[in-house]
DNA sequence: TTGTGTGAAACTTTTCACAGCG
DNA sequence: CGCTGTGAAAAGTTTCACACAA
């Protein structure tokens, strides 16, 4: 999902696989869960199923870690969470800005799951000259005049994108010219970043998209499909939507 | 990410693999920036800049599909659209319930890209009685108590989670048994479900995670390593304690 | 000549299954 | 004996490179 993904060769000595990178925090999760309960010990197991893995992958992916766990028992809780905590980067505070306080952006602002794990909202940031100074999530917007000034004040590392796809490419910019090097994009755009930057993507379209085209195929199981036969004519000038041309938008 | 995973062995005729049904809506999206532009034709090169991959990977993507391509031309916009859209389901209409108006709901609601790509928003639900009744983006929401009446009378299959964590699981429970058989969730805990139902989730916290990673990594890179070394000792020289203190150590 | 379509190779991720530590 | 840790096999995904259709 990530466009600078041009990374390190890096199969080195320390290569964590991408694919288990992207679980440690839902075990983490998990961890968290049960160390708030205070449960000391947990199986290789029960933790997988917690996390919604199954116990193989888990043990694997713990592997690459280190030996964390003890035979025969299991793994302890509170060291787990502090070995995965440190692994992510999480035993340090990551000041984030936000840009683009819609309904979205203030929605992330509000999101507990920032605080909780790391992440400090360091500035909600917005074109409109309106918003400057309105309070969102207890903290005050601020114009994007300012935005350099506030990544540099704050030492600001990780970017959050939440602007209409038109003005994304152009904040991006600015982001990474002022010096984020990771970026998360909410905006329904391809993102172009320098050799070196980090960008993950969060798009509802798409993850809805997807959903559809598995419900679909529930739908179309039992009979003979209709919507399944070979495609029509490949000839240009005929089709043009027959029943299906769209619409076609998109948020601006 | 999808929790029923267990999707049929599935290896009959039709197997479009996962990981190219994930870069379909990508294309779709790339595709109709440019069938806004009346641009007629790309090449596979052109397209698979425009949606962030490469062109290889896109070539092998649509061979999934069919050739829908011209050698020594490219590929006709128009008709690749329609054929994405076919393939994700998107030439008919899905209705959609958003539970949990919040921050997040609302700005679900809100967000332009449901209406403009085959889904539509045909109810907004929320446990808060006073919610009940206020409009949110032009819908009145509506009582969690409607909940299965609503899904049953607008024949609706794919429902969004936007409630807190503990909330998730029991809406989940709900929404299934009402018939729905697909879910979005952006509750940060893991949803269980019978088989024949699919989950996707999105997880901020996640994504920003992965990011934390990575740009603890990239920080760490010119240097002789100093969070990078044996974490802070502790009673660990001997193999690890049951009783949980921090730090103990290392690699492979 | 151009750029698709695709076997085959390379690489990544998941699953299996079991040795061996506690 | 129970459960981790891990080689080895299987499955899935990406990349390569080129035959060949238009």
């Amino acid at each position: 999902m990530a466009t600078g993904r041009t990374h390190r060769p890096a199969t080195r000595s320390r290569g964590i696989p991408e694919a288990t990178v992207a679980r440690l925090p839902l075990y983490l999760r998990a961890l968290t869960a049960l160390s708030e309960r205070s449960v000391p010990t947990v199986s290789s197991e029960e933790l997988a199923a917690a996390a919604g893995v199954n116990s193989a992958k888990l043990r694997k992916d713990f592997s690459y870690l280190g030996s964390y766990g003890t035979r025969g028992v299991g793994y302890d809780v509170e060291y787990l969470v502090y070995q995965i905590s440190r692994e992510l980067g999480l035993t340090q505070d990551w000041p984030v800005v936000i840009v683009g306080i819609g309904n979205l952006g203030a929605a992330l602002a509000n999101y507990g799951g920032f605080a909780s794990r790391g992440f400090r909202v360091a500035a909600l940031i917005d074109a409109d000259p309106a918003m400057a100074g309105k309070p969102v999530a207890g903290i005050s917007v601020q114009h994007t005049d300012e935005l350099e000034r506030i990544i540099d004040d704050n030492g600001v590392s990780i970017g959050v994108i939440a602007t209409p796809a038109g003005a994304a490419q152009q904040v991006c910019d600015r982001l990474v010219a002022a010096g984020i090097t990771s970026i998360l994009n909410f905006a329904p755009t391809v993102l172009s970043v320098p050799e070196g930057v980090d960008v993950r993507k969060v798009d509802l379209s798409i993850e809805l998209q997807i959903l559809a085209f598995h419900e679909q195929r529930k739908a179309g199981e039992g009979e003979a499909a209709e919507d399944r036969l070979p495609p029509p004519p490949a000839t240009k000038s005929d089709r043009k939507g027959p029943d299906g041309d769209l619409p076609a938008v998109m948020p601006a």
